[in-house]
Formats: C-alpha cells, sequence, structure tokens
RNA sequence: GCGCCAAUAGCUCAGUUGGAUAGAGCAACAGCCUUCUAAGCUGUGGGUCAGAGGUUCGAAUCCUCUUUGGCGUACCA
C-alpha cells in the first residue's frame, strides 16, 4: 500500500495546487493528510479536505466533489474507484497490484518480511534484567526481560545491529545482607544439601537478613563493615561472596533457558565498579565534582535545575551511580555504540537523568546517545508486590503453574495425540501466554497482573494467537497431501475480492510499517496490537469461508496462497514478542 | 513542598500522532461443533473518554487550571 499512498498524495496535492492557482488563492495550503476510513466500504485511503474550505471558500464536500472530478477527466491518472463522503475524498485502489506485490514479498523475504533499514549500519546496545545475586526472579523482571528481548529483536528487524547485555548487580550493601545471614544462620547449608533452587536458596537468606535486623537493628553495621571488606579484597568475604553468587548465577540462568532470554554479553558490577570510582576521582581533580568535609564527593546539578548527589561515599566506597559511571565507559569502550538503550523501570528515571548528566561532564561525546526505556510498575490487583507480605509473584512459580495449566487444558481438549511433546509444547504455550500479556500494555504504563486472567487461555491471549498459527500449519500439511494436483494452477488474486480478504491484504501489507513504528516509539505493543486485529480477521475470514473445501480449484490456490502469506506474517510477529511457534497444540 | 508520569465500559487494555458512529478481551446474557483444530465464531447490553475552561471547521488526542492515583526527590539498588 505504500507505493499507493504515495501515488495517492502526490496525485491529489497537485490537483489541490492547480484548483489553488486557478481560483488565485494566494495563501499557502495545509498539508494534506492521508488516513484510512473506518470501513471497508468507504475505499482504502482517505484524504480530509476540512482544512482547505476555508481557503477556497467553498464547503469541504465540494472541495471533494470537484477533486473527485478533475482526477476522473484526468487520462493520466490511473482509473481507480473515487468516493466522496462528505468532506472527504476517499480512493479505492485496485488491490490486485497490492496482493500481488505482498504475495512476492512474502515468498522472496519469509521470515524477514516485515524487516526494514531504519537502523541500518546503527550499532545498538540494549541493556536490561540487571538482576540482583540476592534473589531469585520475580515478576517484574519477567516484564522487562520481555520488554528487553522483544526490542531488541525489533530493532534487529530494522537493520540495527544489536548486542544485549546484562548488568549483574553482585556487589554492593544489599548483597552483604544475605551473606551475611548466611554466615550467621546457615550452618553451611548449600543448594545440593537442601535442594534448593540456587537463587532461591540465597533469597532464603536475603529475607532472613531483614528478620535478624528486626531483632538486631545494629546488624547494618555489620554489613557495613563486610563491604568495607569485600572492597579492600578480604579473602574469606571474598570466597564467601564468590560460592553465593555462583549458586545465585546458576539458578538465575535456569529461568533464563526456560524464559528463552539470551544475552550476548554479561557485565558485571564487581568488575565496572572500580573503573567508576577512578573516573569520579579524575572528575575531582578536574573541577568537576567536589569534596565535602567528610571525604564523600558530590556533583552539583544545579545547571539542569536539580539538587546535589554524592557518587562516592564518605568511606571510600562505591554506589549505584559509581558504577554505572564505570559501567557505561567500558562498554563504549568495548563496543563503540551509536546508541545504547537502558531498559530499566521508571521509578529509575531521576538515577538516569544524573547518570547521563555526569558522563556528559566527565566529557564523553556519546552521553547524548544513551536512552533511558523507562517502563511501568507491575501491580497485583490488590495492590503493589511486597516481599515483606510475601505477595511477590515468583518468576520460576508463575512459570512453572502456567505451563501446568496448559498440560491440563491438552488433556481436556484431547489433543495429545496430535501432538510430538506434550511438555515441550505446554513450556511454548505458557512462554506465549506469559510474553504476551507482559508485552500487550504500552511499556511506559504501569500495568495489573491479574493472575486469573493471566492464566486464562482464552480470548486476547498468547494462546489465542498461537491457535491461529497451529491451524493453518493444519490446513498447510492438510494441502501439501494434494500439492501435486495444484502444481498448474496458476495463483489468481482477483479472485480474491471478498471484503474479509481485502482487509487481509491490506493489513498483511501494513507489516513493515508497524515494525518501524514499533522501533521508533521503542514499544513492543505495537506489534501485540497488529497481530491481534490480524488474528480475529483472520479469524473469522477463517470460519467464515471454506479455503481448502473452496468452490473451484483456482479459488482454493488463491486463498491458500493467502492463508500462507498470513502465516508468514503470525510467525514474524510471533518472533519480535517472544512468542513461540507451535505446529500443532 | 518540588519534579516526573498516569486517569477511556464493572475489570484489564487499544485508540492509526487532531478527523467519519470511541473499540477489543474478560465478566453477564443468547446462539453456533456429523463441517479446514470450539484455545474458535456470531449476537445483546454496558461510555459525562476524571472535571472545568481554551485553541480549532473538528479534541479521548494539543494548551491551562483543578481533582485523584503512582513514582521519585537516600552516603539503598
Amino acid at each position: 500500500m505504500d507505493y499507493e499512498k504515495r501515488l495517492w498524495l502526490s496525485i491529489v496535492e497537485k490537483e489541490l495546487k492547480i484548483m489553488a492557482s486557478e481560483g488565485s488563492v494566494e495563501a499557502e495550503l495545509a498539508p494534506l493528510t492521508l488516513q484510512k476510513p473506518p470501513k471497508e466500504e468507504m475505499g482504502d485511503l482517505a484524504f480530509p479536505l476540512f482544512a482547505y474550505a476555508k481557503l477556497f471558500k467553498t464547503a469541504p464536500e465540494k472541495i471533494a466533489l470537484e477533486l473527485k472530478k478533475r482526477i476522473e477527466n484526468n487520462g493520466n491518472y490511473p482509473k481507480e474507484e473515487l468516493l466522496v463522503f462528505g468532506g472527504y475524498l476517499n480512493v479505492k485502489v485496485d488491490l490486485n497490484f497490492v496482493a500481488n506485490r505482498l504475495i512476492e514479498n512474502v515468498i522472496r523475504e519469509k521470515e524477514n518480511f516485515g524487516n526494514g533499514e531504519l537502523y541500518k549500519n546503527k550499532r545498538i546496545m540494549v541493556e536490561f534484567s540487571c538482576p540482583n545475586t540476592n534473589k531469585p526472579l520475580h515478576l517484574g523482571h519477567l516484564r522487562n526481560d520481555a520488554i528487553g528481548q522483544s526490542i531488541s529483536s525489533i530493532l534487529k528487524a530494522n537493520g540495527a545491529e544489536v548486542l544485549k547485555v546484562n548488568l549483574i548487580n553482585n556487589r554492593g550493601i544489599h548483597i552483604c545482607k544475605s551473606m551475611l545471614a548466611y554466615q550467621m544462620t546457615s550452618e553451611g547449608e548449600t543448594p545440593a544439601s537442601s535442594g534448593i533452587k540456587g537463587d532461591h536458596l540465597v533469597g532464603k537468606y536475603y529475607v532472613r537478613f531483614n528478620e535478624l535486623e528486626k531483632e538486631d537493628p545494629t546488624i547494618i553495621i555489620k554489613a557495613q563493615q563486610m563491604l568495607k571488606k569485600w572492597e579492600e579484597g578480604d579473602v574469606e568475604t571474598l570466597k564467601l561472596w564468590q560460592q553465593m553468587n555462583d549458586w545465585t548465577m546458576e539458578g538465575l540462568k535456569e529461568t533464563y533457558e526456560k524464559t528463552a532470554v539470551e544475552f550476548d554479553y554479561y557485565f558485571y558490577e564487581s568488575e565496572t565498579y572500580a573503573l567508576g570510582k577512578d573516573k569520579v576521582l579524575q572528575g575531582l581533580k578536574e573541577g568537576i565534582f567536589y569534596r565535602e568535609k567528610d571525604g564523600s564527593i558530590w556533583i552539583d546539578l544545579e545547571d539542569i535545575g536539580l539538587d546535589k548527589k554524592v557518587l562516592l561515599r564518605s568511606d571510600g566506597t562505591s554506589l549505584y551511580l559509581t558504577q554505572d559511571i564505570g559501567t557505561a565507559i567500558e562498554r563504549h569502550n568495548m563496543w563503540p555504540f551509536d546508541s545504547q538503550i537502558y531498559v530499566v523501570a521508571s521509578e529509575q528515571s531521576y538515577h538516569f537523568k544524573v547518570l547521563f548528566h555526569v558522563l556528559e561532564k566527565l566529557g564523553y561525546h556519546w552521553a547524548k546517545d544513551l536512552h533511558h526505556l523507562a517502563y511501568g510498575m507491575v501491580n497485583l490487583p490488590d495492590g503493589k508486590m511486597k516481599s515483606r507480605e510475601g505477595t511477590v509473584v515468583d518468576a520460576d512459580d508463575l512459570i512453572e503453574q502456567l505451563t501446568l495449566l496448559a498440560i491440563g487444558e491438552i488433556k481436556e481438549k484431547e489433543r495429545e495425540a496430535e501432538i510430538e511433546n506434550v511438555n515441550n509444547t505446554a513450556q511454548a504455550i505458557a512462554l506465549g501466554a506469559l510474553n504476551y500479556y507482559l508485552l500487550q500494555v504500552n511499556p511506559f504504563k504501569d500495568m495489573i497482573f491479574n493472575p486469573d486472567e493471566s492464566i486464562s487461555f482464552n480470548g486476547n491471549t498468547g494462546p489465542y494467537l498461537q491457535y491461529m498459527g497451529a491451524r493453518i500449519s493444519s490446513m498447510i500439511r492438510k494441502f501439501s497431501s494434494q500439492e501435486k494436483e495444484f502444481e498448474n494452477v496458476s495463483v489468481k488474486v482477483e479472485l480474491l475480492n471478498l471484503a474479509e480478504e481485502r482487509s487481509l491484504i491490506k493489513l498483511a501489507s501494513e507489516f513493515p510499517l508497524v515494525v518501524q513504528q514499533a522501533a521508533e516509539e521503542l514499544n513492543p505493543s505495537i506489534i501485540s496490537t497488529y497481530l491481534y486485529d490480524l488474528s480475529r480477521l483472520f479469524s473469522r475470514y477463517y470460519h467464515d469461508y471454506p479455503i481448502l473445501k473452496a468452490p473451484s480449484k483456482e479459488l482454493i490456490k488463491a486463498r491458500y496462497t493467502l492463508v500462507k502469506v498470513i502465516l508468514q506474517v503470525f510467525r514474524n510477529s510471533y518472533a519480535l514478542l517472544g512468542i513461540p511457534f507451535l505446529e500443532s497444540m
């Protein structure tokens, strides 16, 4: 449709200009807007003409009629049907061209159909997930992962070279808390001895610290001492830290595998904080920062309308900000990027504002290429997730539950015989449900995670989308057994003239634009909405009209070809959203 | 207090960047399986787009104010 849009924009614009000069209208013409009519019967392109009424001193409808007449009488223009509705001039384009081009493109590009060149030759680093090594992943991380993973795929689809990086928060006062509690109360428990997954075991001691702190509030001092020791390289402390760290990482990686989250590179704060410290001290020498009497180092943010911010503690240890400074610099040294996107909760908007400013002050010109993709919180129907009240939704638990439900569903529908591996299929369904649920909502908005709704597989859900792909796949299997009979039947797109077919052709042709828009706005939910619209349209079409049992061989071939195109668009959309494609379910 | 963000059907969310009668899913009710997978399809009911002004031929969309909610404003991360 892209071609048709440009063509008709230029035609209508040209005729408007001619009308203006004939009516000796001096003023500049408002830019012409192109829209989509609300209904299929109203054509495919719409030009609202209200903006010109004043200029031409004519009713918009009359302008539309005049344009229609002029265009129809001009032999140089393509002969398409023009319709006037009120102040709109609508065009019903010859969809045969659109359909042929769509089929050609999809056959040629296959899994690359929809890809564009918006970010060609651009290197974009995407940071996401960034767990602490003191507890297992929860629902908030799952949203982060889903967005990070999807955004990376979307940027790649737009031609960018993407490096997905994870930054492990494996140092700091919070890590020392779980270490201290472990030291005090564990009696040498290990994942092997307890049978508890490593990240959950460490998490158990992080929770225990809070309990210990209630009994003895001074315990925090011990944790602070431990951090000091850690930064000084104390052997015993480092040994415990390494061990607990390994346990957590093993557990986290298991969860990543289950959720199909992958990274190209891992950074560890334990390895980057020192550089941050150096840079802060360097900035102090250069007079960018200043030192308080107690020895702490600060930056004054008055020039960007903010307060003062501490960069290094009075005892010399690093802060969150310190290590992020080091990490950013190291990253740019390692892999000079055109842009870096931090997928981090919106609560940290202030932190990133400061971070980017500090880097700019330190003279890094690429600080302007850093971008914080701030996503909203995940709340429960009753309110916030609170670890103290035990309302945090654990990632492993949730996936487990969803998988069990999917197994139950498969059994209830008696699909076991049709499915190769029930467990794998159930896991794929669970993952599809989860990722789609999380990516339906615009990232920057807070969202409510309703457990009951998230485990429903009906309606606007991941499994509904997967189901479309599975049914088409089933159709394709059926067709392949009789494919030879259709070898010599040519594809006649002009047979696809139902309103539903026209809508499908148009919507499928829009896919590349949707992929581009999702990248421009860093918003996977644009793909979700599109995919759901396409699914509903297709679902109705295929419910109402026979494909393989259409009345003639030619019609079967034409409809079958369209269905295959739709499947490719489905599959490419799934890939961008982390919804596994299933041949059968 | 100051800063950032949000508010659309009972609930969860869309809304083509200012256009035609504001749409889906869930929940409720009523239909459709000897038929390409019923994880589906169809229909009914449900709206002061938080409120008030303003800009405009036209506002859920842009501006101002108000209300309500969230987040931030840590030598936590």
